[in-house]
DNA sequence: ATGTCGGTGTCGCACCGA
């Protein structure tokens, strides 16, 4: 079962780039972040076309979230986390598919770091390390996958200087990703890469993409029956480089059925 | 310090968030 991340930066507006993507990657399981469309406007029909059902939680503007399957309905657990600090932004769904606990999110931004943007990244992120807590030792699989909005160390980023002062890259969001390491959940991702992980995000300017000045901030956590089945992982550079792609690449794992 | 996107409304450019 192949379970992917992408932040499409627009559904509506990559809609082609996602359906390629579909197209050519084939996953099982997708979680979108980024939508920018309210959940009226969400392309349901070509997502259904595509092969996919899917639920969504969008949003006006900004945020929005989604879970799109080909491997049965996904049933859904939660739409939000179950005390969001501010429950108007459309940030996390959580559904059971194939028998795996699937939260799919889109984690606050933080920037500008220090002020109140980084303290709700910082509660919206404890909220859920606290809501997840009783699941790592579950008999059954889990996987917390999505745009984390956390560069986790050095080895994620391209120049660690450039990134100092940028809340991504903030202790306090590193200290937090090496909370939930200590809590027992695997990487996928830096397990697969053997620590070397590849980088899941570049902007725009700059050419930053072909520089390869990126960072690591898409992830993709097990819990302790998930780490077990892990099998693949990877990074689908390539969909970086299509013309009016998103400046995130999918990320995924593949677990042993 | 800079740079580039999508979405939205104050609409045909300027803004916001990223």
């Amino acid at each position: 079962m192949r379970i992917a991340t992408y932040n499409v930066n627009g559904v509506n507006g990559r809609l082609p780039i996602l359906l390629r993507w579909l197209e050519e990657a084939q996953p099982d399981v997708v979680c979108l972040q980024e939508l920018k469309s309210p959940s009226e406007r969400f392309p349901a029909l070509a997502i259904a076309k595509a092969g996919y059902s899917a639920i969504w939680h969008g949003q006006a503007r900004w945020n929005g979230v989604a879970i799109l399957s080909k491997v049965g309905e996904p049933i859904e657990l939660r739409r939000a986390l179950p005390n969001d600090p501010d429950p108007s932004q459309s940030r996390y769904l959580e559904a059971a598919i194939n028998g795996v606990l699937v939260a799919g999110f889109y984690a606050p931004n933080g920037n500008p770091w220090p002020g109140p943007k980084f303290d709700y990244k910082l509660a919206w992120l404890e909220e859920l390390r606290r809501h997840v807590s009783s699941m790592f030792a579950a008999k059954a699989s889990v996987v917390l996958i999505g745009d984390w909005n956390i560069i986790p160390t050095e080895k994620d980023v391209y120049k660690p200087e450039r990134w100092k002062d940028d809340a991504l890259f903030a202790p306090q969001a590193r200290d937090f990703y090496a909370k939930m390491l200590g809590d027992g959940w695997t990487d996928a991702l830096d397990k697969q890469f053997k620590g070397k992980p590849p980088f899941t995000f570049w902007h725009y300017w700059r050419q930053s993409f072909e520089r390869d000045a990126g960072i690591r901030i898409d992830h993709a956590l097990l819990n302790r029956h998930a780490a077990k089945r892990l099998k693949g992982a990877g990074v689908d550079r390539e969909a970086r480089s299509w013309p009016g792609t998103s400046d995130h690449a999918p990320v995924w794992i593949e677990l042993k059925e």
